[in-house]
DNA sequence: CTGAAAGCGCTTACAG
DNA sequence: CTGAAAGCGCTTACAG
């Protein structure tokens, strides 16, 4: 590989002023600047971002730890994080918990060792020793739409109480009084609050929650699926369900279909977070949209800022419900009416 | 931050030996080992790995560049990736081209500076300089999916003829002449592979492809949005679409709903590469599902086996076509018929 | 088994 | 504006 010392032999001059003119900071003559660069060139001169690193304690690198890469919400969540940091000049790893804490915590140490300027991250786990000591050691960290309750990092999310209250209202209007609603993890916030946030609607419109209409999931696929299967078991089956995140939906769809029910028409389904696909499906999927790409953003743009030593800041965005044909709205069967069958 | 000097000095002993007790290779008494652990574990020491990989010349980091992480096959490839490499005690670094040649090069670029030991890559763009330097270079590459025909890396990826063949038999079969398809980029081996072997076996039942049945789109929704509307607009409508991934799928979709026809009735659309959601769409879509996650874990194996100095791989492993309701299939109608609407 | 020392490829005060 | 030199935090021959 060739290093700096082959640039300086090349050019005639020493690593400091070619450091210097590749670096373009400090004054350097625009004959040596000229030699550099062409010697650079011709050498095909590569840094070595390691030893830069190494050398000045900063390695212009972000980690990003989401839960699920499989999830289309982390997907958007990461080209979005990815892209406003190259805009930055910063690079960013990815990490994948897969919704599991052991991993969080594999991912969330490697980057530490990597010695990255800032972290990003979704908990899987709230409890994750691992990311509690992140956040309480040098390294600035910022959490992106699920965070840790009592530890003093800012956190970038949506706020999905408003659109949450107006599913439960659109339910209601429906006609549907039986709901249920399948849930993430309790060890994630985002987990809680929605249940928490579709509990308090209901009781507003004078419903309640039985345990039976509560399933417990994990934001995977898989789970939708079981809950789903065990509301269809119920005596009295719900009239809607409430999938907490677009896996689940895809879970509760699965098993729907496998007992050969049909949505709305047998059950209803609504999820949070809003995904291409649900446009699409049949029926379309009654959802509720983050504005995921500019939490990403915001998200970069306040690690940047403690990195850079400014003071934090934490953000909350409004999420919005879209109302599709899931839930058993009323055809539009206008001319140009959409892929509806019936 | 606490380094192996600290951790020196708190176990009274030299770095050498902490470096020793610590990486477990070399021999060290068991006193000393266990002063060592200690102090590292009571000081909360974590190894700086870019000094390390300064030293050791090897970062057991890999690089994964791929065209789209918005594409839920490439989201699953790189999954697998990652699993796999960490296995084998690899870090990856992802990056995304989004199809993009200049955002290619970058990625590519980025990762050399920071010395990966070696690189997986689906090129977005077969012409790719920076790629190509890459491949010549002394850093391992393999080349996933999608490869660059000429250079001498090793592929890895998937067949689509046999596939496809059986695609095209299932159509004719259904009573449809009139084909079309829409591409991916014609830079890719894989944009050019998959019109190919459609052209191919269409000729086979005595077919032919005019030019207004080949939309040239670059694998991201929007072009198979226009391509499809391209092809509504015919005088000649075709009576199915071959869409050539599940991203211009979804945006033939898109274009089909957004002039109120429907699929299969009005035209059948089927697509390269299965996803979770194509069993729920309206119509459940009718695809060529790949090897996605075998696909990863076989080129991380061929990468470790490059950089471990063993003669380069190259595998091919079989798609298959997996039918659903899109082209116009006969109703199963059965009592657990599944999703149908009619 | 253990330690002193060199060195990985850079950047950056410090002199000049 | 330029260069010689120190040093970032590790690992690893080399002696002992």
């Amino acid at each position: 590989m060739v290093g700096i010392k082959d640039v300086a032999r090349a050019a005639g001059l020493s690593v400091a002023t070619v450091s210097r003119a590749l670096n373009g900071q400090s004054a350097v003559s625009d004959g040596a600047r000229a030699k550099v660069l062409s010697a650079a060139e011709t050498l095909g001169y590569r840094p070595n971002v390691v030893a830069r690193s190494l050398r000045t304690d900063r390695t212009r690198t972000i980690g990003l730890v989401i839960s699920d890469v499989l999830n289309p919400y982390f997907t958007e969540l990461a080209r979005s994080v990815e892209e406003e940091a190259r805009a930055l000049g910063y690079s960013v790893i990815i990490g994948n918990a897969d919704e599991r804490a052991d991993l969080e915590g594999h991912h969330v140490r490697s980057l530490m060792e990597r010695r990255i300027d800032g972290l990003l991250v979704s908990p899987a786990d709230g409890r994750s020793p691992t990311t509690l000591d992140a956040v309480s050691g040098p390294t600035p960290v910022v959490f992106v739409d699920r965070w840790i309750p009592g530890s003093d990092a800012p956190v970038v999310r949506s706020e999905g109480r408003g659109a949450i209250r107006d599913l439960v209202a659109h339910l209601y209007g429906l006609g549907h009084r039986r709901l249920a609603v399948i849930t993430g993890p309790a060890a994630t916030t985002t987990g809680r609050e929605r249940v928490e946030a579709f509990r308090a609607a209901l009781s507003e419109f004078g419903l309640s929650l039985s345990d039976s209409h509560v399933g417990s999931g994990d934001f995977q696929a898989e789970s939708g699926r079981l809950a789903t299967e065990a509301f269809l078991d119920l005596p009295e089956r719900p009239d809607a369900v409430f999938a907490n995140d677009n896996l689940m939906a895809l879970g509760a769809l699965d098993a729907i279909r496998d007992r050969g029910l049909r949505v709305p028409d047998d059950i209803a389904l609504a999820a949070f977070d809003d995904i291409p696909w649900f446009p699409h499906t049949a029926p379309p999927i009654t959802a509720i949209a983050q504005p995921t790409a500019e939490l990403g953003r915001v998200a970069v743009r306040a690690l940047a800022g403690l990195i850079a030593g400014e003071p934090a800041t934490s953000t909350v965005l409004p999420a919005h419900l879209v109302v599709r044909r899931s839930c058993g709205e009323p055809d539009p069967s206008s001319p140009t009416g959409g892929a509806t069958r019936e």
